[in-house]
DNA sequence: TTAAATCATTGGTGCGACCCAATCGTTATA
DNA sequence: TATAACGATTGGGTCGCACCAATGATTTAA
């Protein structure tokens, strides 16, 4: 099974949304997705359902199924597209790709708080990498990010110069696909304002969060810096599953 | 049908998670559960699919169910719990709840931003409510609150005072489920210096969003301004069904 | 004419069956 | 002893059915 039903006609109606092959902003009902499709009703509904995760469509019972009229304004701001969680993934979508400086690379036990979040025990280690990124030219962050050393032993730090999700990708034939992040705000420290060139009365946003592979192992735990202006953290959420 | 049977498995087996009753973090597999609950294991399916989501626990074909220790240590974070996205729900968690101040109630014409956000036609009007909010007597938030006139016809003054969303769900019996939001920060200006009691240096986090009611209609277009030490947003994010 | 009752439409829930695919421990083999 | 093959376990996907619940249009009755 290269990929399954539901996530192709998944994929098919997204496209056809955003084609605006639904111009009266509703889609057919479920019955007759179903007949289209040659699938049951139920991968329809499946496939329906993430579209509603993500927030493309509205379901109604009793009604029917429509287009979120925001997703076509404004579909670059519903890019749960990419099939990676990275920084360099996330950046590359305003038209350039980032770069990045490796401005430490070292090995050193794993604090507490470290052990907590990546699920260690006492005696591990963990890299630190830390890195300036730049967009065009100009560093919009500053990362710290520690991985365990169980997780990747053979780390070099030519491949932190990279994206080392697409190293992990690459070596592991795992995908990082989940993250549990804090958004915050803080004001400008003197070593934002040298890295980021920042005035001291602009602050810097701050993601921090624990990075994990599809299979639940912990892969990072990073904050980043970033310059205020880079921070545009969007997201659609819905409460209704509980 | 007063709850359905996966939403009842699903709030039985966080309770059991959450009282540790998983010491090794296993959870029984798929089969054993559904005989356990008498239920199918469809049910039991859709029921860990909503807990993978929310983070509480990952799962891992061929080995089993693992319950996310993070979860446990830190559950107070994973707070996808209140029945409501508004504000007043979310920062009641830190033990107190939120005073409102109304600093400005008018109807005004639609701007073709709220138009679109809303799905407004040219003729239409807003509710203008212009808040300040206050914890502990502690100002933390400015917010900028645009609402239908169509949506809600009725509003007044005095239910504007008290939280909107309490509002809809007595006298329309709609719940606030869904919302899409943008998180950004920016150094404070004088009004947000004067309201929020802060420096110049200290900045302000924005929280920018659409809140739709669980039909999809959209019921709010709001700009939060925060003091930047209660800008705290976290979240589990998986890319997993794309 | 208006309000209430009815009914068709549409999404929601639940079941159980069937097979697939990843993993892991066991067993057979070199 | 180390490796390979195998098989059991476990979650993933698909199907098709039956029935429920909310909605909205239609029909009926006041």
């Amino acid at each position: 099974m290269l990929e399954a039903i539901y996530i192709k006609v998944q994929a098919d109606l997204k496209q056809k949304i955003y084609r605006g092959e639904f111009p009266s902003m509703k889609l057919p009902d479920e019955r007759t997705l179903a007949e289209q499709y040659h699938v049951s009703r139920s991968s329809i509904k499946r496939a329906l359902n993430v579209l509603a995760q993500q927030g493309v469509i509205f379901k109604k019972r009793g009604s029917g199924t429509f287009v979120n009229p925001l997703y076509l304004k404004n579909q670059d701001i519903f890019r749960y597209n990419g099939s990676n969680l990275g920084v360099t993934d996330s950046f590359r979508i305003h038209g350039e790709t980032p770069t990045i400086e490796v401005l430490d690379f070292q090995v050193l036990p794993a604090t507490k708080e470290q052990q907590l979040a990546l699920f260690l025990n006492e005696d591990d280690f963990v890299y630190w990498i830390k890195r300036l990124r730049r967009l065009a030219g100009k560093p919009f962050m500053i990362e710290n990010g520690y991985v365990p050393i169980r997780v990747l032993p053979s780390l070099t730090q030519k491949d932190v110069s990279g994206s080392v999700y697409e190293y992990v990708e690459r070596t592991k034939k795992r995908s990082v696909t989940k993250s549990f992040m804090t958004i915050m705000a803080e004001p400008s420290n003197n070593e934002d304002q040298t890295l980021l060139e920042l005035s001291p009365t602009e602050p810097v946003g701050i993601m921090e969060g624990i990075f994990f592979m599809d299979d639940g192992t912990p892969l990072e735990y990073t904050t980043m810096r970033l310059h205020y202006q880079y921070l545009h953290y969007s997201a659609f959420v819905s409460l209704d599953g509980e």
